[in-house]
DNA sequence: GTGGTCTAGACCACA
DNA sequence: GTGGTCTAGACCACG
């Protein structure tokens, strides 16, 4: 688990944080039952403060991503699989394809690269 | 232009006006050439403070979506067509596509959905 | 607003101080729209720390029970109306109820107990 | 004495484990002057540390209701029939009535659900 | 060893 | 003014 964090980015450390472990999941790097790196490991090698990396910790929790073994140790859960997108994440993906047609891609292109992105490092290319 | 603006949202509200008009361009509703409501009307109206609406049209200039024309007022732009989604958008695409890969949507249904944000409103211009 | 906190409890801190909001909103003593104390201010009341009460407004907020206004503020929002217990309470209600049991309170003076709670503050009494 | 211990909850082990006791002696299911399993082979049987089993038995013989006998076993105690419940289960109902009330639960099904769980097991003892 | 909590300060974005 | 984020350290509970 190597993380790739930009100190002057507009979206705080533990969303970026949060983000690549989502991304890492999904991707089956990270795969079910697979213990992530102890939260002051992480910290320490990310040059990032403790709490930084628990608030992100704590966050994939609520979504049900990872979960803490209370004999020590935190892993990635089985998917919960509700089937549909947060309001949030569709919210976001409207303001994408927006600004894709806007930046003059085409519908072929984009659907490409939605494509590209779904299948990233999971199987069925 | 109506606003929905959601004051309880994470997004900024400066963003979320921004966001709207991005959508509200790629879509039609805001053809090229077209006058924007002034900042002060549009603050009124949607019960904002100026600045706020200040940002986002400064925002939206700096992306080169909308002008200030010779008398003041603001316009929208023709599209700077620049062909390719920027660096934000792009890590925003993959996350979204990570997440729908993990709550169990289908790559067709994302796909279908991505198809779909990105028709929306218009033809196929 | 007064906060009781017991800083030698097991309890964490936050959580006394989400607990004694819910019991707030729950028996009507904070309204529906209702503006919560700044969390700069509870803390200094309070003698705890900033983060603190931050964390208890964050769960709060993940919980439905109260929202940011980007305006300034946090507020009382309207009951989310779930229909239903939590696990973690109900699981809490059935060791309660073993415990009133073995501690020798009769079926109906636990009942009692239990109405009371329920009515507390409440109109219908 | 079977227990379902969930290793990812919030709740100490040792805490469940107790919980889980306290529940079976008020259901009957445990009953005074039973013997309960060794500490070594409920540690083993549940996958736990002997510590953590060990800890949870010094929580009961604290409260009174396990002792151990002369032989070193440990057996279930007589209830200790305080009449009255502790300052912190106290707490905690008013919590979880506030909790329900909340969700919308109506008088009538709330204090169904506490009788049902103080019945639960037994008859009207 | 692990995660959880807390403090006392600081800086920033938003409105 | 507000909330949000972050740091550098500390202490504790759990297993």
């Amino acid at each position: 688990m190597l993380l790739r964090l930009d100190f002057s980015s507009q979206l705080p450390i533990y969303r970026q944080i949060r983000d690549q472990i989502v991304v890492g999941i999904a991707s089956g790097e990270l795969a079910p039952g697979e213990k992530l790196p102890a939260i002051r490991a992480l910290a320490e090698q990310s040059g990032v403060n403790m709490m930084t990396v628990s608030k992100a910790y704590t966050l994939l929790k609520q979504e049900g991503l990872i979960t803490t073994d209370r004999r020590g140790g935190t892993v990635v859960a089985g998917s919960p699989e509700s089937g549909e997108l947060g309001a949030h994440s569709l919210e976001g993906l409207r303001l994408i394809a927006a600004e894709a047609r806007l930046s003059g891609l085409s519908e072929e292109d984009f659907l490409l690269l939605c494509r590209e992105f779904y299948c990233e490092g999971g199987g069925e290319t």
